[in-house]
DNA sequence: GCGGCGA
């Protein structure tokens, strides 16, 4: 669990992929991104000496609560009008968005409505100067945006195998592990399209082993790494002079060898019988 | 060293 009960096992069997906590004034906001069979979400507890209240966030909503909160940040800027109270629909649930005023200044308040739960809310305050609070709180919630990409497995839609940028469509959340599998999988292509800012330039001390595969045209590269932020597994599709990685964390490996472990099952009648590709062992490639 | 929310 957070804050400090790190014993604790604390409930549920879901992983947790990254806490972050920012302290306002004399809150504690606790980030939790965590990931059940269902998806990923982003649980954001908010912590007084006396109370905590939560809400939970699916993870197709976090990107949606970055632009709100650059709304409002933005929004007291040209204060000519009065921030709007906004609402998101998100799966079952609504959050309502309200600025608010008193005496110890403004603040955000979100609600969370569900059919199932009673209505949660935390409050965010403004901060003294510049909504330097909101500011926290926005710039962490981009952290962890970041970082759900990061985790989420490679969507295995079909469509062309060329420049498809990810951008804002974060669907890929709950149901893709059970849901899709029909229509999952019909190429033998694998996209890998998404290179990840961990500034590999940081890099030290590349473990000097790397595999290499090769399936159909295409050869993928394997190679550990490290830089300032921990150990890597980088995996570079190259053709040609192009390369592009996808970055993982040594702590997403194994759920990503039993994510490749699932997809290799309910697909083993297509792949039955094909050769499989070589591996080699090379030099680590000079960056 | 706070306080908003809603009961």
């Amino acid at each position: 669990m957070e804050g400090g009960n790190p014993g604790g096992g604390g409930g549920g069997n879901d992983v947790e992929l990254l806490c972050k906590t920012l302290q306002v004034e004399h809150k504690l906001f606790y980030f939790d991104l965590k990931e059940n069979p269902r998806g990923q979400y982003l649980k954001i507890s908010e912590k007084t000496s006396a109370t905590r209240s939560t809400i939970i966030v699916p993870a197709s909503g976090i990107v949606w609560f970055l632009d709100l909160f650059n709304y409002y940040v933005s929004s007291s800027d040209n204060d000519q009008q009065e921030p709007l109270s906004k609402e998101l629909q998100l799966d079952t649930k609504v959050f309502y968005f309200d600025v608010g005023e008193n005496k110890r200044g403004r603040f955000l308040k979100v609600s969370e409505a569900s059919v199932s739960r009673n209505r949660s809310t935390i409050i965010v305050p403004a901060g003294s100067a510049h909504d330097e609070g909101w500011v926290a709180f926005r710039n962490i919630l981009g952290e962890i945006n970041e970082a759900s990409r990061l985790f989420t497995v490679p969507n295995q839609q079909n469509s062309e195998p060329s420049e498809r940028l990810v951008g804002l469509s974060d669907d890929v959340g709950a149901g893709f592990i059970s849901g899709h599998s029909a229509q999952a999988a019909t190429s033998s292509d694998v996209n890998v399209e998404r290179s990840v800012d961990l500034s590999p330039q940081d890099e030290t001390g590349n473990s000097g082993v790397s595999k290499v595969i090769r399936a159909d045209q295409k050869r993928f590269f394997f190679d550990l790494g490290s830089n300032n932020r921990g150990h890597f597994l980088r995996i570079s599709e190259v053709a040609g002079s192009d390369r592009s990685s996808i970055i993982l964390p040594l702590s997403g490996l194994k759920q990503f060898h039993e994510m490749v472990g699932h997809f290799v099952e309910i697909t083993k009648d297509r792949i039955e019988g094909m050769t499989g590709a070589s591996v080699r062992t090379v030099d680590a490639p000079q960056r």
